[in-house]
DNA sequence: CCCTTCTGCGTATGACATACGCGTTATTGC
DNA sequence: GCAATAACGCGTATGTCATACGCAGAAGGG
């Protein structure tokens, strides 16, 4: 009764059936005018430019010369755009030189997180969709894949590495949204980034007792506040903690065996 | 020109002054009806019955017994509201009892971690809430309070306290995020959670290709997916792994002193 | 050659946040 | 006491969205 897809069957929700490529294609009447990779693009480019809250049915629906709702004849609703954009703007994961250099498990796994951030800073707006559930996309797999295969001489069995490659993608993932959270808050005033900082410490010095909060007024006294020039800095310090957890538990499951 | 506040001085973000409760009281015209203190417990009270996206303002002043327009008298947005919900809902944390029997940083660290992600499985639409900014309400800054001083023993630096403090913060949260995401998708199905976790499966070894994802393979052969009862293992896992990583980093500062 | 099926799209509906302004009610300065 | 003042509750209006529905025209299939 429902089956009419062209390869396998079953009903995959019909996010990631667009997403497969396996939508139906139909051989009876006028041709489309326009294509899901058009539709797809355009969001991209407004999420990209405006943000992905100016990404509307109507706003995209101008952006490739048709009718808002000409739209939904490509996609079902707004969430399957979602998901197609995300796909389309994560893109699938390129070679780890780590991998193909025979380095340590630690180097590739680094590696994939980085190229992971790249992607999310790339499209800051990406963060922004709400997730909807366990990652069943062909990009998502491709990078769990990937991830897995960082931990391929690690010795750990298949659930931990599973485990551990969603903990640095969960991790590269809040990192950048802090930092998207941070880069909102300089666009919505419209001061520069150290201008934001420094009002946001003004601000803590006003709010924070010494009594009630003594470490956080030592924080603010030592001045570490003031002179964090690096934007990559929690990030590598927040992977450099969680790789050496990692080593830990591999360390702990075979050992002592250095796989380097 | 802008001074109009009662205590201190200068703007704060209005959100903020709300939440910090130094509103200026108005001695002038007709006593309110409402107060803030009702209407966000009545937001939240929506809010945990039906999802965060029940809360509209109609649906809040209906439950309050007031028109829709009348919360604006309270609340410069909805933002604002959102802002107090959280602070509401989250609360402040209760004392470490790791801290008050002297315990180790890492029992201490792991204690404030699990009581942060009690309060977010009881209340999950709070992950849903779009953070705006770092933390600056009186329990965030409570909650960051507690979390440095759990390391106090640990020898790290105020730099490095804040950092551990906010890596395993957004731990807590994104694993959180990710159980919420999950039983909201079995909500929207009408199915169990053992039958939602069956069809991802299910629908994984469709999609997966064992030339092109071998170790997602491996995994699906394994069987380490059918059987994962405990709800808590992913996040005691990546506790587990991220306190080793502070563990390391203590132990590289000091040289090996052992702080229990 | 007509009938089925799919196309683009105009129109309509129902949420929703929120600006504006009006009548009303306390409080304060006189 | 009494008016001027400011805050209150709230009806109404506006603008933005996603999306259901249905129609008219296009293209293959029988």
């Amino acid at each position: 009764m429902a089956e009419k897809s062209s390869s396998g069957g079953g009903d995959l929700p019909a996010s990631l059936e667009a997403a497969w490529g396996l939508r139906a294609r139909p051989a009876k009447g006028p041709k489309p005018g326009l294509s899901l990779e058009r539709i797809v693009a355009a969001a991209v480019d407004v999420a990209s430019a405006d943000g992905l809250a100016a990404v509307s049915m109507g706003r995209v629906a101008q952006e490739v010369g048709a009718s808002t709702m000409s739209l939904y004849r490509y996609v079902s609703a707004k969430d399957e755009l979602y998901v197609l954009m995300q796909e389309a703007a994560f893109g699938p994961p390129e070679p780890l030189s780590a991998l193909e250099s025979g380095a340590s498990w630690r180097e590739a796994l680094a590696e994939w997180a980085s190229a992971q951030r790249d992607r999310l800073h790339a499209h800051l707006w990406l963060l922004r969709i709400p997730v909807g559930g366990p990652p069943a996309t062909p990009n998502s797999l491709a990078w769990w894949e990937q991830g897995i295969q960082a931990l391929e001489g690690s010795g750990l069995d298949e659930g931990d590495k599973t485990s551990v490659v969603l903990l640095v993608s969960n991790f590269v993932r809040s990192e950048a949204l802090l930092m998207a959270d941070l880069a909102a808050a300089v666009t919505a005033r419209g001061a520069s980034p150290d201008e934001v900082t420094a009002s946001y410490e003004r601000t803590l010095k006003r709010l924070v007792d010494p009594v009630r909060h003594p470490g956080i007024s030592r924080l603010l006294e030592s001045g570490a506040m003031s002179e964090p020039d690096d934007p990559d800095y929690e990030f590598t310090f927040g992977l450099e903690r969680l790789l050496d957890g990692v080593e830990a538990l591999i360390r702990k499951m075979d050992g002592g065996v250095k796989s380097a």
